[in-house]
DNA sequence: TCAATAGTCAACCATTTGGTTGAATATATT
DNA sequence: AATATATTCAACCAAATGGTTGACTATTGA
C-alpha cells in the first residue's frame, strides 16, 4: 500500500523535467528555440556564461528529452522538443479545479473537503472545527 | 538587449515552483493534499522518511508558495495552494503550440520558422540549408 | 598544411540538495 | 508534575548542481 502509493509518482521524466525548467538559464534557452533552430554557440553567448557552461545546460535540456541536436559537420544545432513540456502541462492539469473558481468546481472541492474532514475528525474527534479558516470561508 | 533579454526571465517564482515539482516525493504530498488538508506527520508517514526529512519536503513547498500552513497548538495543518501551479502552467501554455497539430497552428509555427531562418542567415550567410532535416520536413 | 572555429571532456570548486540523527520547544494528556 | 506527542532545529553527510578553466577532437577555410 505504501509500495503502491510510491510507484504511482515513480515518474523519472517528470522529474528530469521539471529539474531542467527549474533553471531561468534554461529556460531561457527553451525560450529561444521558439524561433527556430539555434546552434550551442548561438544558444550560449546571449549569457554571461562560457560556452562549456552553457553546453552543459543544453545537455540537461537534451536528457529531460526538451531539446534534440543534430550533428552537421562541427556544428550542432538544437531544436525544441515539445512533447515532455506536454506531459509537464498534463500532470499540472490534474491541480487545475483547486485554481479554477468556476462554481462546479468549487462544489466538489467543497465535497471533498468534507470528506477530508469527516476523516481527520476520525483520526482526532477532539478538533471539529479544524478546517474553520481554510479555503471554506466562503465569503 | 543582453540585459533585457536576462530580465525577461528572471521569475524566481518559477524557479522554485518548478524545482519543488521536480521532486517525487514533493509531487506526492501535494497530490496527498488534493484530498484535503493534511497535518506534517500525516504527510510524513507514507513515505520512507524521518519526520524532519518530510518536514523539509514541506518547507521547500511552503517556500515556493505551493503550501500553506495553519498551526493550532502543536500540529501544522498544510493545505495545498495552487496559485503557483497556474503560474506553472501559464508558462508551459506558451509552448502549448510546440506540440498541438491543429493545421492553423502548424501554419503559424512555419511562418515563424521562415523568419527564423532568414535572421540566421543574416548572422552566417554561408549555410543557408541549415533546418533541411527538422520539423520542417513535412513527408 | 596550418590556423581558426565549434564543441566536448575532465578536473576542479563552492553551494545546494536530500537525507540522517539527536536535542530542543511547545502543546496535550494523565 | 510527569510524560507523551507534534514538530522544528542544528549539525552533519554524501551526492548533485552550476559554474570555471585548460586540454582535446573534429571540421572548416586559407
Amino acid at each position: 500500500m505504501i509500495l503502491n502509493h510510491m510507484v504511482e509518482f515513480q515518474t523519472p521524466h517528470l522529474d528530469a523535467v521539471f529539474h531542467a525548467l527549474s533553471d531561468p538559464t534554461r529556460r531561457a534557452i527553451l525560450h529561444r528555440l521558439t524561433e527556430g533552430e539555434r546552434t550551442v554557440s548561438e544558444l550560449a553567448t546571449p549569457f554571461n556564461m562560457s560556452l562549456a557552461g552553457a553546453s552543459k545546460h543544453i545537455k540537461v535540456l537534451e536528457g529531460a528529452g526538451l531539446v534534440r541536436r543534430h550533428v552537421q559537420g562541427r556544428t550542432h544545432y538544437c531544436q525544441l522538443e515539445a512533447a515532455r513540456l506536454a506531459e509537464a502541462q498534463e500532470w499540472l492539469r490534474t491541480y487545475e479545479r483547486f485554481w479554477t473558481t468556476r462554481l462546479d468546481d468549487l462544489e466538489e472541492i467543497l465535497r471533498e473537503e468534507d470528506r477530508a474532514l469527516a476523516r481527520s475528525s476520525e483520526q482526532s474527534p477532539s478538533s471539529p472545527a479544524k478546517s474553520d479558516n481554510t479555503s471554506r470561508s466562503k465569503k
